[in-house]
DNA sequence: ATCAGTTCCTTGCATTGCAAGTAACCAAGG
DNA sequence: CCTTGGTTACTTGCAATGCAAGGAACTGAT
């Protein structure tokens, strides 16, 4: 599944934004949730700039709690900013796949 | 709609294939069909090199045809491998559409 | 002390979209 | 002529993101 990995692009970190829209999750939590809904090959290597990326940007809520078995897990969960970065997402998908439904049904659009 | 770049990548390319289906198209038809489905910004600056990558993988039948204004029009319409490679995008657009829907509505899917 | 497991981060590459610029070809006007 | 402008095709270079691979810090157990 990883032959056309540029379909995913914008769509991972949108997706990850959704998850983390009401619960805190660190890393392993968000990678299990990801893999379960589909996206089966999502991976640390991925996630892990995206999350510097949008905590950089002030997406993220951010708490740290001890872990028993390592380095403290960091937790995320979105700011106001982040709730606005997933609401444009949503609609920018939205658009995307009422483009792609006329391009497959022949059907020409003119609303944009 | 600029904006986010990242969410078109795979899917201009998948779409410009389907639009190839049938018929035989040049580029500034491509481009008046990409933009009248909703990809409105869709320009030559992404076709051209969109075009010629994929005619060096040989997904195209390609004619030219002298054109009274100009040079040569290229003519391009799928051959075999075009015709697969717009299958396999379209199931991968399936399949990740799906994806997103089971993070939106909090379902976890296991099928993949 | 060492090891394995956990958690986090860094580096570097591939792909693609897209802006901007280049080049070839034609017709018509000065 | 030869210049201008429109048409068609291509090139170059940059930005963003996914992802593989490797590394670093912390823990408890051997």
């Amino acid at each position: 599944m990883g032959t056309d990995a540029q379909l995913n692009k914008g769509v991972l970190e949108g997706c990850v934004l959704k998850l983390l829209e009401d619960d805190f999750l660190f890393s392993a939590e968000i990678v299990e949730r990801m893999r379960r809904c589909g996206f089966s090959d999502f991976s640390e290597g991925t996630l892990y700039p995206m999350l510097l990326r949008l905590e950089k940007d002030g997406c993220f809520i951010v708490a740290r709690k001890p872990s028993p078995n390592g380095p403290p897990k960091k937790y995320y969960k979105l700011s106001e900013a982040g709730r606005q970065k997933l609401d444009t997402f949503f609609a920018q998908w939205q658009e995307l796949s009422q483009s792609i439904a006329n391009v497959f049904s022949r059907k020409e659009d003119d609303h944009a």
